[in-house]
DNA sequence: ATATCCATCACCCGAAACAGTGATTCCTGT
DNA sequence: ACAGGAATCACTGTTTCGGGTGATGGATAT
């Protein structure tokens, strides 16, 4: 049973969305929020599956609310909801973690797949070239270890080229701890220096 | 004016989209071919500036004909044509140097303004999320400063995680030498170290 | 023919990366 | 109370990188 959530600041959309996964086997309505913050307050004492997002709302926008969610609540899958396409947005979602993207014009049939496909891990994209993306996006997913926050910090400032000296400068640690951090990042992700360190992370977008 | 050339071995196709076009201000009917090799030949003494391309086809298909078209003429801009969405071909076809892709059951209007489109150097995709990859793919294609065959193969190494002097053996080189190259291609492409060369390399798709 | 670019090789030197090992503190979960 | 992980710092080597500089032969283009 997959319980879904939705956040939409429409109430026809919500309206709208709730018939037709009403009576749907397989799918459990959550509930809805109509902005980000309500929304971060219903997952503090209760959880679901897929949650669908509208990426325009007022006050936090989809693109922020998906990067806190996915933040808070990684397990949650996230389903960007659009009425039209928004080029930008769509790939600032994915980057900050929503696993698909659908039109609100999308038939039945297409909501229900998108949303067995994100909750299965698939990213799901509406529209013709959406296949394409999937594609892309699997081979980019795939299990990798878990990085603490500041190995991922000190990853980025890898990757923009800084060194161990200059980035224990900025952000004031000690070029040894920075070392460190940048073995570790080595040992944990598999690789043998700064090139594959530098590529993986790109590649599988750590950054 | 632009002159539109087609290769796909459906005459019907041909046939439709010939007059489709026919009367367009703006767009002349180059000729056609129905196979890669007569659209090679036709090449040899004559131009177009947008080859309509079918990527499915007997022999040579789209993938590789677009390869060695791009690799011949780089100024001939080409637009893969597909009767429905093949995932993993519009991303090869992209990465062999095609400017845009739309389906066959694609309006008039659409593929006149594809046509229109890739002439002028934009990446274009028919479909819902088509324009979600042209803002990825217009900061990937920027321009590069040319690298010679032996820097991207180098550079490949490279970011495979070789160092000089293992690339020195694999290739039979000179450590120097393979040094060399690495140092063109960190002034080439204007970065200070392995990281950032590794990253560049990978998000402009260079390997 | 001569200028330009590519590819090749060479050396010096300082800085950075990489390997190995070990230590302390703090926090979190059981 | 204790284990474990994260984050911090430390030292010692060896290897690689990166900057600078320069040379030679070959292909190509004007």
């Amino acid at each position: 049973m997959i319980r879904v959530f939705i956040v939409d600041d429409h109430p026809v959309v919500i309206e709208g969305i709730h018939s037709l996964l009403q009576n749907e086997r397989g799918i459990e309505w959550a509930g809805h929020a109509m902005n980000a913050s309500s929304c971060l307050g219903y997952f503090v004492n209760n959880t679901a599956d897929v949650l669908l997002m509208d990426i325009s709302m007022p006050g936090m926008d989809g693109v922020e609310l998906c990067a806190v969610m996915k933040d808070k609540y990684p397990g949650v899958m996230i389903l960007g909801l659009s009425t039209f396409n928004q080029g930008l947005y769509i790939k600032k979602m994915v980057v900050n973690g929503a696993s698909g993207y659908i039109l609100k014009n999308s038939s039945k049939e297409e909501l229900i797949k998108a949303i067995h496909a994100v909750h299965e891990g698939i990213i799901y994209f509406s529209g013709e070239v959406g296949m394409a993306l999937q594609e892309y996006q699997k081979s980019s997913e795939k299990e990798l270890p878990a990085l603490t926050a500041r190995e991922k910090e000190i990853l980025e400032l890898i990757s923009e080229g800084y060194t161990n000296p200059q980035i224990a400068e900025k952000i004031f640690l000690s070029p040894f701890t920075v070392d460190s951090h940048r073995k570790n990042l080595l040992a944990k992700l598999g690789v043998k220096n700064t090139a594959t360190l530098v590529r993986l992370a790109v590649e599988k977008k750590l950054i």
